[in-house]
RNA sequence: GGGGCCGUAGCUCAACGGUUAGAGCAGCAGACUCAUAAUCUGUUGGUUGCAGGUUCGAAUCCCGCCGGCCCUACCA
């Protein structure tokens, strides 16, 4: 087999929070085709970087105090340390704000400046006040200027009508609650329409792209111009200063794929390589594997930019879904928003390795981790049929060793063997599920294979202890070539493997030939059980992380003062005049086609009741709220609302979405009880 | 509004347009006792979302509905 040189990347994680899990799939994703590539004997690095630039994270700094670079410094340790924890073994992890990368990014900038690719533009564009910046969509607020509908976001409502956020009626800045104001600023533009011709071709033909990929951008975006990419922010901005374009910053999108190429840099420098070997040989192969998210920038964009400067073209960009738990986007009420470090607190990293490359395929379909399912499956393949295996049989030839030579086994190991084609195919298309299918098969042979001989009864036969040993050289070596082909994704069982017969795995071709003769060093289990009980512990974790790990540090910014001033003063009076009263809720049910509301039944005492419809569905489980104490306004004029006659309100703070936040009264109070 | 992907057994998934739509898990019935309540044998279970069309032949191709997820470029 020839050696291959292949670059890969994962995408950049933003340095704005925590790796979760779903994070991971791409992570592990990509480490498993890596440790892959490695274990066939190719030339491969694998590639990372923390994504560090960009408004968001301007943003944070400031919310903590703290400067931006010590912020992005903080966020990387902690991304390396989350990464290490899964056995994610990148040959370098660097940031984008770094010196190789301000460098790479001039260099691309002269390139795109010099093929007549940039262009300069007025834009229109909000500006907070109060923070002093520009903001983007999602920093504004207001009413929709065709149904009026409040509270929407950027430049479409949730009735489906689009505008530009300079259209919101009484617009509202999210940071500071400031009504923004329009400001008008010169931006460069790149050009991408006069490179459609080459995407039109790169993205259509060859293999670079899955095939569904390919469609949707062929759908989507070329099928007319390519409208310019607006590359420019003005100051303030956190991020590299276009040389000549002062007081300007590249937007992020344009250093963050950069960070690829600069991550490689900064390896290269520490291993006396060449970087034009990898980055501008077309020998070399270059995989990049991202979210479906990011599709548009890393097969327009990114490919432009590339041509444009004259680099290396990715040879694939290989395209996951998203995660879902339990069938639902992850989320932090439902304590599925797991990070990383609170997974390691309860379960193994090889657990969740297994699991994502047994669901991971070669498409762009969402996987979806199902907690039972992930128990039973890495319980019932990884401890019951392959470490089962080792478990079963090590013990009875602990003295012995190995047989001398390898035994009649029916062919059972050139079984094995004759497997590696298949199995290498599956890895090296991403159809990991089908690896690991194949792989579980070997597995099942193997425990059939010690049932037949019984190797337990053949122990209590001194005269058979030839026999013993033979059964269990066949099925040791069976378990060591299902380790091999599982060591992409399991480095640690391949090392405890390795440990086991004193001699450690380091190439696939290790699966073609049978060990013999050696000692095996006494068993010692190799993987614990996973529980649902721990996997539960994970969730309330989460929840609680969720529930009382940031709010806690209550910082009593004006945020919400300005967002709402206190209203005119008012009397006891005026204020008498709204009746509070503690509610009993006693039913709670989703409204069907209602994405906001619950419809509440409570009880106010005696045969008091109500029907309340709460916008409270995105922050409160119907389930959750039977049988506890509300406050609600009980003399408010009823209203008719589209799914029903509405005769109360309940009391809530927040500004919506899932940060709504009941008040509810404390122990004690009784339903029908007055608030004064 | 435009677009992409998906819909197959209770669950998670397979099946170049070609035998009777298959696996794993779960379930059920046995066996075994070496092994981490592991393992082995057998077995129940499907009108392939719905309705049409093309074809000798459709889970697969085409059209229309229904349902789910996602994207729609100053969002990282």
């Amino acid at each position: 087999m020839k050696e291959r040189r292949i670059l890969v990347t994962s995408a950049l994680p933003y340095a704005n929070g925590p790796i979760h899990i779903g994070h991971l799939v791409e992570y592990i994703q990509t480490d498993i085709w890596v440790r892959f590539q490695k274990l066939r004997g190719h030339r491969c690095i694998f590639l990372c970087a923390d994504d560090t630039h960009g408004t968001a994270i301007m943003i944070s700094a400031q919310k903590h105090g703290v400067t931006e670079e010590a912020w992005i410094t903080r966020i990387n340790e902690e991304h390396q340390r989350d990464f290490a924890g899964f056995d994610v073994a990148f040959d370098n992890y660097g940031s984008t704000h770094s010196d190789e990368n301000r460098q790479l990014c001039a260099a691309f900038w002269k390139a795109i400046r010099a093929a007549g690719l940039v262009v300069e533009k007025d834009v229109t564009q909000l500006y907070d006040p109060v923070k002093g910046v520009f903001l983007a969509d999602r920093f504004v607020k207001g009413k929709c200027p065709v149904c009026g509908k409040p509270d929407q976001y950027g430049d479409s409502c949730e009735n489906g009508h689009t505008y530009t956020a300079a259209e919101l009626v009484e617009p509202v800045s999210t940071l500071s609650g400031a009504a923004p104001e329009i400001r008008s600023a010169p931006h460069l533009f790149i050009q991408i329409e006069k490179l459609h011709d080459f995407l039109e071709s790169w993205t259509q033909s060859g293999d670079h792209l899955q095939p569904e990929v390919a469609n949707y951008l062929k759908g989507h975006f070329l099928h007319e111009p390519l409208r310019d990419w607006d590359i420019s922010r003005p100051a303030p901005y956190w991020g590299f200063e276009i040389p000549d374009f002062p007081g300007n910053y590249w937007f992020v999108w344009f250093d963050a794929p950069i960070g690829y190429m600069a991550s490689t840099w900064q390896w290269c420098k520490q291993h006396g390589e060449d970087f034009d070997a990898w980055w501008r040989n077309p020998d070399t192969e270059i995989h990049h594997f991202i979210g479906k998210d990011i599709t548009y920038f890393h097969t327009l964009f990114w490919p432009a930019m590339l041509k444009a400067a004259g680099f290396n073209l990715p040879t694939k960009i290989h395209i996951h879904g998203f995660l879902t738990v339990d069938g639902r986007k992850m989320s932090k009420r439902d304590g599925t928003f797991i990070k990383a470090a609170t997974y390691l607190n309860h379960l193994d990293p090889s657990f969740l390795r297994y699991f994502y490359a047994s669901k991971l395929g070669p498409g762009i379909d969402d996987i979806d981790m199902n907690l039972q399912e992930f128990v039973n499956k890495v319980n019932s393949d990884l401890v019951g049929k392959v470490v089962n295996l080792a478990s079963r049989t090590a013990r009875f030839v602990q003295e012995t060793g190995l047989s001398a030579t390898y035994p009649e086994d029916g062919g059972l190991f050139q079984q094995g063997a004759a497997a590696e084609e298949d199995i290498a195919a599956a890895y090296e298309t991403g159809d990991y599920n089908r690896a690991m299918r194949l792989v579980m098969e070997l597995a099942d042979r193997a425990n059939a294979y010690v049932e037949s001989t019984a190797p337990w009864a053949l122990r209590k036969d001194s005269s058979k202890a030839h026999q013993l040993q033979d059964v269990c050289t066949v099925a040791l070596n069976l378990f060591r070539q299902i380790v091999v082909y599982l060591a992409p994704v399991l480095p640690r069982l391949a090392t405890q493997t390795g440990q086991l017969f004193n001699c450690p795995i380091q190439s696939w071709s290790d699966a073609q030939t049978p060990l013999v003769g050696v000692a095996v060093s006494p068993f010692q289990h190799m993987l614990q059980r996973a529980d649902m009980k721990e996997v539960h512990a994970m969730i309330e974790e989460t929840k609680a992380d969720a529930a009382g790990g940031e709010p806690v540090r209550f910082d009593d910014s004006d945020e919400f003062l300005k967002a709402e001033p206190i209203a005119p003063q008012c009397t006891i009076d005026d204020f008498i005049k709204v009746d509070l009263r503690v509610a009993r809720v006693i039913a709670a049910e989703e409204v069907p086609d209602a994405r906001k509301l619950l419809k509440l039944t409570l009880s106010l005492g005696g045969a008091e009741r109500r029907t309340v419809f709460a916008g409270i569905k995105a922050a409160y489980e119907p389930k959750q709220l039977v049988g506890s104490l509300v406050v609600v306004v009980a003399n408010l004029a009823p209203r008719q609302m589209k799914f029903g006659l509405s005769e109360g309100m309940v009391v809530a703070s927040g500004p919506g979405g899932e940060d709504v936040f009941l008040l509810r009264p404390d122990k004690g109070a009784q339903p029908g009880q007055r608030v004064h």
